[in-house]
Order: C-alpha cells, then sequence, then structure tokens
DNA sequence: TTGACATGCAAGTAAACACTTGCCTAACGT
DNA sequence: ACGTTAGGCAAGTGTTTACTTGCATGTCAA
C-alpha cells in the first residue's frame, strides 16, 4: 500500500474520487466519459487506467470484475491517515 | 494560494508539519536540526526553506520576521479541504 | 466463429519535482 | 569594524511523474 498523500496529489486523481463518490462502481469507460463530460478532463482510457492503478494502491480504490466488466468502487477509509495526522482547527462561524 | 494536496505529497514536508504542530514557531534552523535528530532528515537547509515555501503557498505555514530570525507557525485550516471534500467513513470499533 | 467491445501491458517522451551548489544580503555581538 | 549567524537567490542536475502510442488479451453477441 503506498502514499496516501501523493495519490491525492494529482487533480485528475481527485476527480476520479469526485465522481466514484457520486456514483460508486462504475467502469474504466463510464469514468472516462464522465471525466470529460463533467469535469472537463480529457486524458486517454490509458492515463486514467494508470490513475485507478495509483489510487488502488493508495487503498482508496477497489476492483471487481465481472466479465469484461471491471467495476471501481471508492474507499475513503485511508483519508483517516490525514484528518488524525494534525489538529484541524473547528470552522469558524 | 497553491495546492494543499501537492504540498502534502512529500514525506519531508509531512515532517516539517509534524515538527511545528509539536513546537510552534521555530526557526528555519532549528527546524532542520530537529529534523536530522528526531526524523532522520538529512537535507540541507535550503531544501528545508524550499519546502517551507511551498507549505506557505499552500497556506499551511506563515512566517513571523523578527530581526535576523524568521519564525515559522504551522495553520492546519486548509486541511479541512480534504475533510469536507469526501465522506470518511467513522471509525470502526 | 467472427467482429466488436472492455481492458491490459509496456516502452518512450516531456515536464515537474526535490535537491544541491555557490554566492549574496542582512542582523547581531564584541 | 569585524566576524559570525540567519536566511535568500538562482542556476544546474538527476529522478519521478503523467501521458501517449502501439499492440495484445479476454469477453460477449450474433
Amino acid at each position: 500500500m503506498t502514499d496516501v498523500f501523493a495519490a491525492l496529489a494529482d487533480p485528475t486523481r481527485r476527480a476520479i474520487l469526485d465522481e466514484l463518490a457520486e456514483r460508486d462502481g462504475q467502469t474504466l469507460f463510464e469514468i472516462c466519459a464522465r471525466l470529460t463530460a463533467r469535469h472537463g478532463i480529457g486524458s486517454s482510457r490509458q492515463a486514467i487506467s494508470q490513475h485507478l492503478d495509483i489510487l488502488a494502491q493508495a487503498g482508496l480504490v477497489r476492483f471487481a470484475r465481472s466479465g469484461r466488466y471491471k467495476f471501481h468502487h471508492a474507499d475513503f477509509g485511508p483519508l483517516r491517515a490525514v484528518v488524525d495526522r494534525w489538529p484541524i482547527p473547528e470552522e469558524e462561524l
């Protein structure tokens, strides 16, 4: 399991997490289409696939293979490594 | 103000934040000494200074000049950008 | 079984990044 | 005034990273 912080460093990967947070279990092609349509990201399928691998190595995304489809599920649990590390001040009112 | 996520991607910068969380208001030389002694980080003064600039651009560190000393203060407020963006699950018991 | 669809693998490239090196400016103590 | 201390600036280097290109594998429908 590699670096959660490094996985979050790329804006395209954060957009992927946004997308999976809104609609979990998408395939690679769905993610590509929605990134283009809704986030203005025009990266190739292979680029997105590589990003998903990095997210998976960080534990932020899990795969579920079914036939020729590969569904992607987000897991935001590793983000506690960020939250628990430093004292985040309360929201000002 | 540049990318908070990118600022957190480097382990040396995270160690700097750890150090400032434990003892706020250190000078550059203090930070260097304590990083070496307590975190096993042997980077040069200039390297640490560049890291502090990046942390400052992300809003995570502020400076306070006093004579020939420059005191560094951590501000973890920008970390709410991480917390508020995705639904982080509760800790399992 | 043939073609279309969904994905995987791997080499190559260009840019970003972390770090060093060398010199410079400024503040303090004696 | 002089040396020392704290920090700044900027060019250069080696590695990492994001991305592309081209081809290969596997799955399903007709």
